[in-house]
DNA sequence: GTTTGATTCAAACGAACGTATGATTTAAAC
DNA sequence: GTTTAAATCATACGTTCGTTTGAATCAAAC
């Protein structure tokens, strides 16, 4: 049985209020109550907010790169090349993995994501690797080939709004609930809609000019 | 030639420090000194930093809200029902317009919607009207009735999706400009583009189950 | 010229913030 | 039992924040 680890505490205290209320929104104060932490916790375990923010984004994020980075794999390891479905599928996928129906956590750390890729604090988006670059790069290029009629610029929009998609997807919908909303996604039929929705996106002919 | 009129600069600069910093990451100070108005203003001419925050929520919004309204009517008015090309042009074309080519303010104001849509603080969220869920509400009926093999549950998933594009789209291009980007989006293209990638995705088959 | 209402101004308030400090506790090593 | 390094603690510092205040300025009405 693992001891309470302020550490770790201290990691899941500032995920769940970092996707609450933002990076901003959220005190060093906040996040040492939640952890039952004392308030210089903070600094002597990572040496800044700033610092913990990097560490929370690298603990949500690193996963989900790598996921994406060995089914990228796993496709061109196979004869054929891969279709454009298969693509998304790889690439959209593990954005939903861990996130059973109903889980609370799957979408706070939806959330989270988002807030990753749309807070404006460079606090927040300076933590990246080079790892995230490298598998879009990869992901671009088997689109291409899957797609050979488009053109790049098209493209690189295209592969903006699988992420687009992906990330936002069902936050809106937690923070101002809809007036007839049809019950939250139920967690893996989310999966399978995106898939759907976006490799027919993805398909789609170029648009003429 | 009007006046500098005080609040409207104060907007001005509040729209432009919003979208750049984010909610939280702008002082009333920052923006009463880039309007070149005391401090005090904003408390005089709005009250305070969340009623400013909705008045330029709402100067940004409500002009979009009601294009795709007009739409909306003009493609009712037909003889013929609207097909999803149609819809999906009339919902999201609106986002685009007022973007034209190379233009930062259309870039800014792109980016001050996500903003909108996505900050976790209240004080942003807390303006909305009843108009964005009316329209929303018809636009889901006019989908429903030209996509009829899709429950409702995945048509919403759907339109949240739609959203999504045309909101985030060149957001995250911005802040983080990828390695080999291909020009920033070309102001009318993009919307084009939008159009192609989500009417294709709209129309996709119902997930089997 | 005086009055009046609207606006602008400099200044200050208290609260909350991130961070730093130095003492204190803990627990393993010797 | 003493030593030592890691960890936790209460506390304080300096800054920045949103908001408020009351006096000063302006412009039109009379």
């Amino acid at each position: 049985m693992a001891p309470p680890d302020t550490r770790t505490q201290i990691l899941d205290a500032a995920e769940h209020l970092f996707a609450e209320r933002g990076y901003r929104g959220t005190s060093v104060r906040a996040i040492t109550d939640r952890a039952g932490a004392n308030l210089a916790a903070v600094g002597y375990h990572f040496g800044s907010k700033a610092e913990l923010m990097s560490a929370v984004a690298r603990r949500v994020v690193e996963p989900i790169i790598a996921a994406q980075s060995a089914g990228l794999d796993r496709l061109l390891a196979g004869t054929a090349e891969p279709g454009v479905a298969e693509l998304v599928e790889a690439f959209a996928g593990p954005l939903f993995d861990g996130m059973p129906a109903g889980d609370e956590g799957g979408a706070r750390r939806s959330r989270l994501i988002v807030m990753i890729l749309s807070d404006p604090a460079e606090e927040v988006r300076g933590w990246a690797g080079a790892d995230q670059d490298a598998v879009r790069e990869r992901y671009l290029a088997a689109f291409a080939r899957a797609l050979p009629a488009l053109s790049p610029e098209e493209l690189w929009f295209r592969i903006r709004g699988v992420l687009a998609v992906t990330a936002v997807d069902r936050v809106e919908v937690h923070q101002r609930p809809a007036p007839d909303c049809p019950s939250p996604d139920t967690g893996e039929a989310a999966r399978h809609w995106a898939v759907t929705f976006l490799a027919a996106a993805m398909s789609a002919p170029p648009t003429r000019t």
